[in-house]
DNA sequence: CAAAAAAGTTAGATAAGTCTAAGTTTTATA
DNA sequence: TATAAAACTTAGACTTATCTAACTTTTTTG
């Protein structure tokens, strides 16, 4: 595979390639919070190596080789998370920090026995899915909660927003994934949600918040 | 913590100051596989750091702080090889090249999360012990198989070697930790010896393998 | 104990990955 | 469309960790 500063700027690179196929070196930089010319030497390197399509002053474009090198890396810290989650009992909100590290490791065979300890799971503890051995992933087609209409009932699938602070929200206000939200309301003035879940007592949810939950009718 | 580079420094600096406080650069350059002139001038920066005494054209000394620096570095080492053989059912063969990558993660939740699943083990797949988070351990003082007479009853509990080919070797022989092995005989000419393992059938072990074994008196 | 061998040191180079400062090209805007 | 802003590139430096070649010191040995 490649180094670990390689396999980060892969997976920036698989991130940033799913909203748009053109990355600028400054979206990169901001992403990976490293400073322009960084980002532009390694470019090249990428280029070299056949990861990227890469043409002076344009934005680069993540080639297939590269699309799969940066599944693979994805693969790795998604099967991390599982792993920490579903075996070594972390919080959802704790498990990133640790794949960010844990990722880089380089023998295969770890990665293929949390695999198999998981039963092959399609999913990450965050709803992401986790690519196959080749590189390829099913991307899931969820919606916002915040696109449905009152009256609604879905399964909460997926977040938008991984980080740490919202998952601690959730947590506080016990939303996990797979739970069933009604929306009971809508309040036109903020779009702020009054939901049930799973039959429990309603709450409030802001449109902040229902925006970043990905959830599918039920 | 320190880098990796620094932390295999560490742990060669532990195993070497277990043999003989005065260590060579030699030695150490040979256990790393590095150059001399490479050890050299890491060496100049553990003095810097305070881990080693260091003189000019003088072998090196592990200090206190060294000692208990490095004792971490095993500590994570031993408590990942325990957890991949016990949690994830690798062989006591296949976990060490699997921990020298492990060994180097920062985020210290990973390893207590370990140690704590592992109901805080002391030993670890091959029966070394298990430093604590203060850096101490308890020294065992088993002895080699081949110190023993005839008629001796013992308790296989931990390896002088740890390599790969040994560890499948004694797979094939069916010997495994905390076996108890009788002494039938041994032949004068060339100290090989034939042993029963836990009532079962009798073998015979090479002095070689003999002393690769450390046992305990029933 | 002098010469040879072993051990250690210094100097200088290299590779990976990062930075700042300064210059160039492209894009946006007055 | 000229100019300003944004994006990108180049040059040069730094850090960590490594190497080879050449030199120095210490240890061993005939
Ligand atoms: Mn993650
Ligand atoms: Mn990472
Ligand atoms: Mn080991
Ligand atoms: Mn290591």
């Amino acid at each position: 595979m490649a180094t670990a500063a390689k396999e980060n700027y892969l997976k920036a690179l698989y991130h940033l390639h799913l909203k748009s196929p053109e990355i600028s070196l400054t979206e990169l930089g901001q992403t990976l919070d490293l400073r322009m010319p960084t980002v532009n030497s390694m470019v090249k390197k990428f280029h070299e190596s056949g990861w990227v399509e890469y043409e002076k002053y344009k934005p680069v474009k993540l080639t297939e080789k590269g699309r799969k090198m940066a599944a693979l890396v994805i693969r790795k810290h998604r099967l991390a998370e599982m792993f920490l989650s579903q075996v070594m009992g972390f919080g959802w909100e704790e498990v990133h920090d640790i794949a960010e590290e844990l990722e880089h490791i380089k023998k295969e065979d770890f990665f293929d026995r949390m695999d198999e300890l998981l039963g092959f799971p399609g999913i990450d503890p965050h709803g992401s899915p986790i690519p196959n051995k080749d590189g390829d992933l099913v991307r899931s087609s969820y919606e916002s909660l915040s696109n449905f209409p009152v009256g609604s009932q879905v399964i909460f699938k997926a977040l938008k927003d991984s980080s740490t602070e919202f998952l601690l929200f959730l947590n506080k206000r016990s939303i996990r994934l797979g739970a069933q939200i009604n929306i009971i309301d809508i309040e036109a003035f903020d779009k702020s949600m009054s939901i049930s879940l799973d039959e429990g007592d309603a709450q409030i949810l802001s449109h902040a918040v229902a925006m970043r939950l990905l959830v599918e009718p039920k």
